[in-house]
DNA sequence: TACACTCTGCGTACGTTGTACCCTATGCGT
DNA sequence: ACGCATAGGGTACAACGTACGCAGAGTGTA
């Protein structure tokens, strides 16, 4: 067993919260994975809200900052889809990151962020409102995205909605029960975090041609 | 002392939550605040789970769902900033909207919003991408917001952004600096919430006038 | 070699949480 | 007057975060 050490403290609880849900993860269970008591983990993390800190910040540090190319849209394309991803594959991060104080890696991504917007020569007000567009539209979608992707409980959403549709009265709610069909029919629909991030990239680049 | 409710419960928890923060929320705090018995809430509220759920749909139910006018975009921009005012004003509530299934409220108010798009004309790809787009605005955008209003834990955001850019080296996170800076100034940005909503409103018109 | 000190991990214990289970009292239909 | 449903209360339990103090191991110094 090798020696406890703050990252692989982080990396288990990583690792648990990605298996279990943030929800499930205790410093007793995390603990007895580790194979060490609830306490020794208090030598390595201040504390629990501290450690959940640390875990987000661990996740920031696996994304490439967006690199600095001719074409800005792209390079925020790019990160952008990146970082989407990461968010994916640790369910519990994307809620965990808008709750949270950024550590350094997030604050290293965010500056680099700045930068591209920087140098693509955006006015500075537009710089200010479309580093905020696309970061929250980057935490926020993926957030929302999640909370659809699992039925909210684990339970297979197409037996949610057929319930759903199933409960409905004729004509009641027509619009919705369209929308959830539309859901279950499952066609493709495309890449729908890109396409609103297209939304936002283009509308700043429309925005900075024009007079402000 | 009126008789112990479904409704007064959740009006007392929401009362607590917005006062408190909803992870202050616990069952017998709010029982003694209503003068009853920690248990004697649980023959009105399933869980407490159950009872946050109820407590997210009892603000969806304060909202003004759009009304149907000429200018769908117009509809949009009322009932959306009506919508941000209300999550503004319950400040757990778009966590924990994000995280739940929907209530008899929030389903209305989908159905409205979706029936909107609808009439507005909009092809049926842009009504199904143009919601997600909207809603996850709403939410997600909030939910941001006030991670960065609140400091993170109460604090005051001059402060912590002062030490920040004083633990600074120099020219290292040049561009963060300056947006912080720009935060801290203070200078009207404008109506963000409203100018990304409308970089996706005018988005989607947009793609609805071109071939899709 | 002996000692002191620091650093890591452990065990116990406390306060708080959600809630299962059972009891009591009140009001109502017969 | 009697039986039953219904609202509220009290007790108890398991799980949680973590304060506190102790034990052993490693390391620098005399």
């Amino acid at each position: 067993m090798p020696a406890l050490t703050r990252d692989r403290i982080l990396a288990e609880a990583i690792a648990f919260a990605d298996a279990e849900g943030v929800e499930a993860l205790s410093m007793r269970k995390l603990s007895e994975r580790l194979g060490v008591g609830a306490m020794s983990l208090y030598r390595h993390v201040a504390n629990k809200d501290e450690m959940l800190d640390g875990m987000v910040d661990a996740v920031c540090a696996e994304l490439q900052p967006p690199r600095i190319v001719d074409d800005w849209r792209e390079a925020i394309r790019t990160t952008s889809a990146e970082a989407h991803a990461a968010l994916l594959a640790h369910p519990w991060a994307a809620g965990e990151w808008s709750r949270r104080r950024p550590g350094p890696a997030r604050v290293a991504y965010m500056d680099a962020l700045l930068r591209v917007l920087t140098e693509a020569g955006l006015r500075p007000d537009l710089i200010y409102r479309g580093y905020h567009a696309i970061t929250m539209h980057l935490v926020g979608f993926t957030i929302q995205e999640l909370s659809y992707r699992n039925g909210l409980a684990g339970q297979d959403l197409a037996v949610v909605a057929g319930q759903f549709l199933d409960g409905l009265d004729d004509g009641h709610l027509r619009h919705l029960a369209d929308h959830v069909r539309a859901h279950l029919d499952g066609e493709d629909h495309g890449d729908e975090f890109g396409f609103v991030l297209d939304l936002i990239l283009d509308g700043l680049h429309r925005a900075n041609s024009t007079a402000g």
